[in-house]
DNA sequence: ACCCAGGCGGGCG
DNA sequence: CGCCCGCATGGG
């Protein structure tokens, strides 16, 4: 009721903008990029028929649709948008959204500073950080606190459905990414029922305060330590929380988020003692990689999670 | 049944 | 400060 007030106002019809086509800069392996726990992946959709893999996002603007050759890595992306986007605007949103102008040059040679992290790399060579919108981002991993990926797609998908304005195209109905107002709206009662469970309280006050005082466009002009002591007077987002939305909604690459994966990987890689606290390892990685460490965070996870032998 | 998950805030020492 | 605990929920 109250939770569908927003999804159905201000319902939009719009064309099919046909395909399109983008080179990459450097080749890029967007299933590791879509794999390892972005906010991207959370409000995404991938399959793979007749070798030609389909890639379908939902963001606060419309869908993009992209298409592309199975394999590895990729140099040519195509793409599809709808919703308020024109070809300029969805190329740019696809460049930014896939780092498609990171120097991994620069990147790949900073950040290789081990066997351990070498491997990482070459186990899922071209995935990216992406770079996602501050509020999608907030949202994704105030969700994400003790909780596993397939859930948090899973809740991801549910406000979407339930808060998402509609969107249709052709005959195919689709919601888009909710607006914090809608969120605010809702009552915990119907947050929990989305499956939020213990989260529900900290969803409603973000969304609450990002709709009213709080300014997330401010932090693009912060610097790290200041973005992330504003983004952790919030209740419901902390030290953990603020590097991830720092990171991959606002692409500052200093940024290291320490989850249980990169505890562990950190103690275990890096750490004799395998006992190390949140700010040891912090000071570690930015001794390690400075200004790219979230790259190297990035990868570190990915591979933690999904080991390659060979 | 038991354990874990891209953690957080509150409370205690 | 630093550490420890409970927390909702669903899948392995």
């Amino acid at each position: 009721m109250s939770s569908r007030t927003h999804a159905e106002e201000g319902t939009t019809t719009l064309k099919d903008s046909g395909w399109n086509r983008i080179d990459t800069k450097f080749p890029i392996n967007v299933k590791a990029s879509l794999e390892s726990g972005q906010p991207l992946s959370f409000h995404s959709t991938y399959n793979i028929t007749n070798g030609i893999a389909r890639v379908c996002y939902v963001t606060r603007n419309g869908v993009i649709e992209l298409s592309y050759r199975e394999g590895r890595l990729q140099d040519t992306l195509f793409f599809r948008h709808h919703g308020k986007y024109t070809k300029k605007t969805a190329s740019e949103e696809i460049t930014k959204r896939f780092g498609l102008e990171d120097d991994m040059e620069d990147i790949y040679k900073k950040i290789s500073t081990d066997k351990h992290i070498k491997k990482a790399i070459d186990s899922h060579y071209g995935l990216r950080v992406t770079h996602n919108d501050p509020w999608e981002t907030t949202l994704c991993f105030v969700i994400s606190q003790f909780n596993n990926i397939k859930r948090i797609k899973g809740i991801v998908r549910n406000l979407i459905n339930s808060y998402g304005m509609e969107l249709e195209s052709g005959n195919t109905l689709t919601h888009i990414f909710p607006e914090p107002e809608a969120i605010a709206d809702a009552s915990i009662g119907d947050l929990v029922k989305a499956g939020t469970g213990f989260r529900a309280k900290y969803i409603k006050n973000v969304a609450t305060a990002v709709s009213n005082n709080f300014d997330l466009d401010k932090i693009h002009g912060m610097d790290y330590q200041e973005g992330k002591e504003y983004l952790m007077e919030m209740e419901g987002i902390g030290d953990k929380v603020a590097d991830c939305i720092l990171l991959m909604g606002y692409k500052k690459l200093n940024a290291f988020p320490i989850d249980v994966w990169i505890k562990r990987s950190m103690e275990d890689l890096y750490m004799k003692n395998r006992k190390a606290n949140i700010s040891e390892i912090h000071s570690l990685a930015d001794e390690k990689w400075g200004g790219y460490a979230g790259y190297a965070q990035q990868y570190l996870f990915h591979h933690a999670r999904n080991p390659v032998y060979q």
